[in-house]
DNA sequence: TCGTCGATGGAACAACAGTTCCGATCATAC
DNA sequence: GTATGATCGGAACTGTTGTTCCATCGACGA
């Protein structure tokens, strides 16, 4: 998209003002199209002159011109779909891509069984207990992400890992009032394995998160939730792992409430006092 | 539509010069919403009075209420999911993440440019060049994902990451021919912003995955890849990220493959060797 | 053949929208 | 604290566009 690409090009010459107005383009494209400098102005809550002036910044000759531009994406992205294929080779991959992660996460989310989710967001949820994430070695970064989120929420949220010597103590350490929650897709690590067998064996309370009820790890869980993984590369997709972790994340959010906000806005606090966050 | 279905409704009170005109609206209706009267006039050879005199005899306030009306059906056209989808939320949370989560992917992944795309993947499968991945913190783990995958596939694969001496020390020792990927998101991490301009300084090729072109990693990359994030819960969602990361990989293990092949052969005899993986 | 009526397009008009200019405001540096 | 510069939005201006009116053309009937 033209417009589009020009606005990432000068992005970083472009006064307050400005932004906003860029940002509506992005955003509501049918305005441009549509609509009016007039319009734009009161959506972006600027002035006439600074839509005019963005405009010609971008190397438009005048609002007509970016108009005529945005008009001229629309037009060849509602075309029937038929003449779009043929435009770039890549376009297979891409739909082919999409299809299947879409699929991913939908075969995820919709399997969900509501009562086991909320049982498994209370476990997460309680923080009197420790939650422990245990993950295969192809599902790491995923994983990471899990402890990372859960930990901004609550404490305790330790992630089980290492080498061999290590995850055999830190499973050895394990409470039974603690919770763990297991990772892993066929061609299960078998130290994966071994670590939620020795779990169980103490007893503490397992959720498995992984790709069959036939799983090892869904035999020594108290709950397994089922994820889609199917991939179109060499490896398996864990988008819709992700997702799921998400939908936990927001559980256990929802659950914690008060404590949450406490927790964010302090951090909120730090992040503002020592501008190591920019909106911009 | 509503044009659509008056014309068919009046088609038998049309004049012949009313009934050229019908025709253009039909089959033209880009020329509708984004031309004027005398544009539409001089396609269907007749003039611009007969033009409007259609737009009444359809029952419409003159031809600007026509012309609102044929941009209102294709900017409803236009959105296949962003906006339809978010209406029936609050129904259940599992429903709301799943339409969430669904639209990340789809908006993430159709709004690719398939020129782009390769290209990026190009530079990830040079093998000539070292090939660093700086995140933002609240991304580490699709971050994290990324490095591993890629580096099942070739050598030289690094996360830029530890503390900011570290992070420092990293980004000074980049050189000219390395590919460099950032990924952050709004609420950009002032010191992921740094390394961006010190690596985009030393000259290296860079994409940014960030969340819009108005992003200051975008204003430092030589390409630039947009997801959509939004959250259920208290964070941003990666799953858009990590589904167009899946994409990157595939694409890698493609222009690579028989290297690829041969890498996965031996990880895969080592594995059997040990029997450190397991089907069941 | 002439007159009447509907159809049609060109031209005038009025409203609107894009452009430009300028004064006010804010931030910054000295 | 003052001065300078950038930034911004309001208002005047000008070009464009939708609308309306009217003269012309052609068909049909007397």
């Amino acid at each position: 998209m033209e417009a589009a690409d020009r606005i990432g090009q000068a992005s970083a010459s472009l006064t307050p003002a400005e932004r906003r107005v860029a940002e509506v383009v992005l955003e509501h494209p049918q305005l441009v199209a549509f609509g009016t400098v007039a319009d734009l102005a009161e959506q972006s809550g600027s002035g006439a002159a600074t839509v005019v002036r963005l405009a010609t910044k971008l190397g438009f000759d005048g609002f007509t011109a970016l108009q005529a531009s945005v008009q001229h994406d629309l037009a060849r992205q509602l075309r029937p779909a038929a003449e779009r294929i043929r435009e770039p080779a890549a376009t297979d991959a891409i739909a082919n891509h999409l299809s299947l992660e879409l699929d991913n996460v939908r075969a995820t989310l919709s399997s969900l069984d509501g009562g086991a989710l909320s049982d498994v967001v209370s476990h997460l949820a309680d923080v009197g207990r420790r939650v422990f994430v245990l993950s295969g070695d192809a599902s790491q970064g995923v994983a990471a992400q899990l402890v990372a989120d859960l930990s901004a929420l609550r404490d305790r949220v330790l992630r089980i890992g290492g080498n061999d010597v290590a995850v055999r103590r830190q499973v050895a350490l394990l409470e039974p009032a603690d919770v763990v929650l297991m990772l892993d897709l066929r061609r299960y690590d078998r130290w994966v394995i071994d670590a939620a067998r020795e779990a169980r064996r103490v007893g503490v309370w397992a959720v498995a998160v992984t790709d069959s009820l036939l799983s090892p790890l869904a035999a020594v869980a108290d709950r397994t939730l089922v994820v889609a993984a199917a991939g179109g590369g060499p490896f398996d997709s864990h988008v819709g792992t992700l997702a799921l972790f998400n939908l936990l994340v927001a559980g256990v959010a929802d659950r914690l409430r008060t404590a949450v906000t406490d927790r964010l806005d302090r951090a909120e606090a730090a992040w503002q006092g020592s501008g190591s966050l920019s909106d911009r």
